[in-house]
DNA sequence: AACTAGCTCAACCGCCGGTTC
DNA sequence: GGAACCGGCGGTTGAGCTAGT
């Protein structure tokens, strides 16, 4: 099968894989729009790439997924959403598109009847409003030898609300750094708190004092930090929490 | 044996963000 | 600034397989 470009669509045949492998295992991976070229192949780049990634790369695990790997689907996703690669990063020899299409095949009728639950629960007539308390973090200081700062500097931290995108870009103009890096260290620190408080949910009542496990400080707007820029950082990320989500 | 419905998973598609020119 | 290109992502499709009737 070919499209309007005469570029070949359509199941992989034996003779395509192995043109494929041996160009990937020559000229190693990447440089996807090259690599049709390179191994005399009449497919798209993007056919290439998800070829190897998902089919030929010796590194993917083709054994059916173990009680384990399904739980930490199941807890991935519920911390990330259909966020497919992030999820396969941290099942060694999966790919995306297998965890998606397990998901899919497997999980997701699962999940459904949890959801119309949810759903029946929020069409159950509304009992009379409580007032439920807010939970207000404590603000937290670093201490000089936290990694989160400067090595030189102990500088307080300001929440990345208080220093705003304009502020940032001023400071670049002018040159300030000190600006410029109380903002980045109140990213890191924000990505910090927020991942630490994440985590901490599981094994903190959220009743108790306040300043527990709440993300938002009085008054400022902290902004929630994107998730795979972090997320898989050793130095934040103990694998081991998940299991209390 | 023949047909059908449901399931699985490889592959495609459209979109997005980043980079280069 | 913006057009072109690239790599990457998530959603969707459909061919092939299997189980049930």
């Amino acid at each position: 099968m070919e499209n309007k470009r005469g570029v070949r669509k359509g199941a992989w045949t034996y003779e395509e894989d192995k043109l494929l492998k041996a160009c990937i295992n020559k000229y190693g991976e990447g440089k996807w729009h090259l690599v049709s070229q390179r191994a005399g192949l009449n497919r798209c780049r993007k056919s290439c790439r998800l070829r190897w990634l998902n089919y030929l790369s010796p590194e993917i695990n083709r054994e059916s997924f173990s009680e384990d790997e399904v739980d930490m689907i199941l807890r991935l996703h519920k911390l990330l959403g259909n966020r497919w690669t992030l999820i396969a990063g941290r099942l060694p020899g999966r790919t995306a598109n297998d965890v998606k299409n397990y998901w899919h095949t497997h999980l997701r009728r699962k999940m459904v009847p949890e959801k119309l639950e949810e759903k029946e629960e929020k069409e159950k007539p509304k009992e009379t409003m409580k007032t439920h308390e807010v939970i207000k973090p404590q603000p937290r200081t670093l201490s000089s030898h936290s990694h989160w700062l400067n090595e030189k500097n102990n500088i307080m931290v300001k929440p990345i609300g208080t220093v705003s995108t304009k502020e940032v870009t001023a400071a670049k103009d002018r040159d300030d750094k000190e600006t410029m890096v109380t903002n980045q260290i109140g990213r890191d620190c924000v990505d910090a708190m927020w991942w630490d408080s994440l985590l901490n949910l599981g094994e903190q009542e959220c009743g108790e004092k306040e300043g527990s496990c709440s993300l938002f400080q009085e008054n400022v707007i902290l902004e929630l930090p994107k998730v795979d820029d972090f997320f898989w950082d050793s130095k934040l990320c103990d694998i081991g929490s998940l299991w209390d989500l």
